[in-house]
DNA sequence: CTGAAAGCGCTTACAG
DNA sequence: CTGAAAGCGCTTACAG
């Protein structure tokens, strides 16, 4: 058994080499214990985690990252925090990931290029393990970044049928061309489209509308309402007062999401208009109290809990270079119907 | 001019070495030229910067917590990312960390002792610059490993007396009696407290409102519900529900949320319950959707933007060691008065 | 299965 | 104002 020789560290930091010391192995022994890796004895490996938990060890994530050229940290991309749908997202990631033993970088775009550009040069100067990021739309310096660091990335919230690239979501437009062709079933006619953001993900559902539309020989551009503006409850119900004095034979309005909804809901209630009797309202993603509103609302339940957890499972697989069944994973999602149509 | 030998990395990477070869200065004048430090000449810097940009250098925030024993990220625990006020907060804080060259850590705790612990230890590690905590309430091991870390931290949420202690926030208790004494104002007698989550800050609320129903001689311990569930549209529904059954003279809910309070008008409209005519419904945040409501509702304005930028730069100044004229910043709170009042 | 050497990319004293 | 040396705390080959 060797001693290492141990010159005490200026910082009061336990250090590795004070594991060492105390468990009576050298350095790298310690360093492989505390890792797992199989290759050290049984005894050894008890003896060198007694010495770590009983000095209060922590490893330093810096010293590792230099040393290995790679970290325990996965960077999530997420476009807002302000919106339910990834505030859920994210929490299913952090949890899976966390179970996993890695860290969760979360960086927030505000839906804007620069802020994704500068937000990725800075994480990824941090070496992580694994990216996750929203969508498919970015500029092609993000998409350089991302190809030209090799982290292992998957895409958030959409399918693909491009096999080189990995990702969890579900088909938009699908979902919208469904809930417009429930409106139609219900016998609605005269359907708006109302939405705001205008991400990626409403320009599919609001495509889904249109097919729909157009199969029905129903559709009219001027029903559209395409607002460049954040999402909010107030700006629904706009949207709804705009329909109502401007084009009064609307009977339903289909909001690209359940924000825009609920206040359109609670505009109605404001004006006295019957909902669902006079107009039909429906949204986008079952968000938090959308299943209490007066009435409750119709909606699209988007599962994004199953979008992280799926996510997650597929990067600590790519990070483990261990081989992913399908490149693209597609969750679905579900028409809720309520009582607003 | 000396021309630093340098032997190619295995890395593909950009080092600091490449650039100083390239700037043909020392490794440690380009390190020196590019942190800004005053002692390098106006020259030089420029070539550095020059030689920095066109290389496309970008540090090694690994390398550089290690050599320096410090890094320029900040931590931020908060309870909750489902909570819209915690969001808000994290917002202004980001906002004002990023654009001081900070990178901000996020750590959500569930309200959890457990989960603070762990995300203490595990971002401790990582020498942060900086602490942002939510409220005072944490376990001995959580402060011991604050105090200890000798991490710069700040408080936020609630003040103190404590002139060792940094925070910003306001008086919980002065606001949840203000709106209690709102209640009585206008004629409520028979005022019932609606509580969930329980963290200290409802409590805080909770002594307000007790402080002003003792001294009007209207306290009744019956009508409150201080329940440990999360809070949500759905419970505040319950609430009402409930207060409406058993306690059918309730003349006013004060609900200690905004989300619970928003539940609880969309329940009085599914009961046909006239607010406030026969029964006041008042929150606490002045949350998302809010003014939205129908009736608007009454509640307290909490000012976590300015709490979020505050608290960055009071952070700032510590982790600069500048000095900070007030360890505890008050930044008040407002009442705003709609109609469900 | 275990260890001595070298190095990750940077910064902190210490010189001049 | 600029530089050569040493070191931060760990892990990766390379030996045995």
């Amino acid at each position: 058994m060797t001693i290492v020789s141990r010159k005490s560290r200026a910082s009061g930091r336990v250090t590795l080499d004070d594991v060492a010391l105390s468990a009576g192995v050298s350095r790298i022994t310690a360093s492989r214990a505390l890792r797992g890796e199989r290759s050290v004895g049984a005894d050894l490996v008890a003896r060198v985690a007694a010495a770590a938990s009983a000095l209060g060890y922590v490893p330093d994530p810096a010293a590792r990252a230099l040393a290995s050229a790679r970290s325990h940290t996965v960077v999530v991309l997420i476009p807002l925090l302000s919106n339910n749908l990834f505030v859920d997202l994210l929490e299913a990631v952090q949890r899976s990931l966390r179970a996993a033993g890695y860290q969760v970088l979360i960086g927030v775009t505000h839906y804007q290029a620069e802020e994704e550009e500068a937000l990725l040069a800075d994480y990824l100067a941090h070496r992580p393990a694994g990216l996750l990021v929203t969508g498919f739309d970015r500029t092609a310096r993000c998409r350089d970044l991302i190809a030209r660091s090799g982290v292992p990335c998957v895409h958030l919230m959409e399918t693909s049928d491009d096999p080189s690239v990995y990702c969890v979501g579900f088909s938009q437009t699908d979902a919208g061309r469904s809930m417009t062709e429930h409106l139609l079933q219900t016998g609605r006619r005269r359907i708006a489209f109302a939405a705001a953001q205008l991400d990626p993900r409403v320009q599919q559902r609001l495509v889904g509308y249109r097919e729909a539309l157009m199969a029905a020989g129903c559709y009219d551009p001027a029903l559209e309402w395409l607002s460049a503006q954040p999402s909010s409850l107030a700006l629904g119900g706009q949207m709804l007062e705009h329909y109502v004095e401007k084009y009064p034979d609307v009977d339903a309005i289909f909001y690209c999401n359940d924000d825009l909804a609920q206040g359109g809901l609670l505009a109605a209630l404001r004006l006295g208009i019957a909902v669902p009797r006079q107009l039909a309202i429906a949204g986008f993603n079952d968000l938090a109290g959308s299943d209490q509103m007066w009435p409750p609302l119709t909606t699209i339940r988007t599962p994004r809990v199953k979008i992280g957890e799926s996510a997650a499972t597929m990067l600590l697989q790519l990070m483990r270079d261990e081989a992913v069944e399908e490149h693209s994973v597609n969750v679905g999602w579900q028409l809720v119907k309520r009582q607003s149509t």
